[in-house]
DNA sequence: GTATGCGATCTTGTATGCAATATTGCTTAC
DNA sequence: GTAAGCAATATTGCATACAAGATCGCATAC
């Protein structure tokens, strides 16, 4: 039900780029800190990341920028660190989540094509059809149903930024578990945001994404152990 | 009523770096992409910009990566260039901005408090005062009022977020001229999202901010001439 | 006039050098 | 034992060097 925080997908940002060193380097750093192989706050020292990648300090250098611009690192007095997230900036990231993938499924119920919708259906079909115990496959169709979502948008800019506003969740504790209540009531909420768009009702569809992704932070809030109230009702 | 677009602030997300060369050069190209004086699709030649800035290619090479992340240059076979945005990626950050400004516009009639309330009026009342060939103020209060309901919101990644929704108009040819209805329906939205956060009252704030948002952004395809579909009523 | 080769030039990607400054750790005074 | 001072070290910001590859222009062939 939570894949799509989970989700390894290549950033289209430089699609056309040629691949060097710079590029390797930025991917796999980014690519560790988003999966919280380097922790939270520890600092990130040129010369060890050169010798460790074989490279120059130059790339590293450069690479450090793109993270920088990406919030994944912060400058400190002397160098770069990896970006720790308060649990109020992940609840932050949480609301503005809701706002972009909430307005993605309202316009998907306006301009879906019927092949999309077909898509959709089928994603979710095959995601009924799991047993429970298949986790993988569960991740699997959670992030297929979602991302069709955000392509039958029609929007590619909302899509990138609804991507780029899940990175920042994976620094913290991360369930990939959720109760069995919890996976029912997420295949529920699937069921809502289908039907809506199926019908043509982008209100209804908006409204039932917002309800399905504040309840996947429920369980976030509820592992974590924060008191941190989700996003309110809006809409 | 469209000052917002224009706004210059620094983004805070290097708050705490030192000044260099390389964040002096980042910021005046930044600028100057943001603000058309550098043509879209122009190339970048780090020696060229090397010499203009009086320094290395070093730190132009770390700015160019910045920029890169920040979308505003894009990868050519050979180098970068100044990023252009169709008519269509111009309708996709409307989207994206009216959804992220409605949702705040939602969140602050939820969390503003009784000051931040006051404030708003207060600023909605100078706006109102203003003669009609004020315009300097006019794009001043404009902007203060937008700028203070996302300071309500109290989400400070959503704030962010929309502000970077924002640098991507900039390419586009703008007019900073609204007819004298287009002003009044201005004024006639900002006084129905005021209501809306004054009464507490989340759904009528988002609904009027998006409402508010599709105009100004009408006025745009007016003015570009382009026939564009703006974004489709949703909630 | 147009196309083709080919060398010169331009531009980038990466490595390295160097000076400035932050940090560390040791020594010494108390 | 703790604090202060100071030298050694670590690390960065920037400049420069150089090789690889793209691009351009010109000469030549047709």
């Amino acid at each position: 039900m939570y894949a799509i925080l989970l989700t390894k997908r290549p950033t289209p940002m430089y699609a056309f780029e040629p691949p060097t060193r710079l590029t390797s380097v930025f991917e796999t750093l980014r690519r560790e800190i988003v999966a919280g192989e380097l922790r939270p706050n520890s600092p990130l020292i040129e010369l060890d990341l050169a010798e460790r990648f074989e490279v120059s300090r130059t790339p590293v250098r450069e690479s450090l920028q793109r993270l920088a611009a990406a919030g994944l690192v912060v400058p400190r007095k002397r160098g770069w660190a990896v970006r720790e997230f308060s649990t109020e900036e992940i609840r932050e990231n949480a609301e503005v989540r809701l706002a972009l993938e909430g307005y993605a499924a309202g316009l998907a119920a306006i301009r879906a094509s019927a092949a999309q919708i077909a898509e959709l259906k089928a994603i979710h079909e095959r995601r009924l059809a799991l047993h429970s115990s298949n986790e993988k496959m569960r991740v699997k169709t959670n992030r297929e149903f979602h991302d069709a979502i955000m392509v039958a948008s029609g929007n590619g800019r909302l899509t990138n930024a609804i991507y780029h506003s899940g990175q920042f969740y994976f620094n913290a504790p991360i369930a990939r578990a959720a109760t069995g209540d919890e996976l029912a009531l997420g295949n529920a909420d699937h069921e809502l945001i289908l039907s809506a768009i199926s019908q043509r009702n982008a209100d209804a569809a908006e409204r039932a994404m917002r309800a399905h992704i504040k309840r996947t932070f429920a369980v976030f809030w509820r592992l974590t152990g924060k008191d941190v109230a989700g996003p309110p009702d809006v809409a």
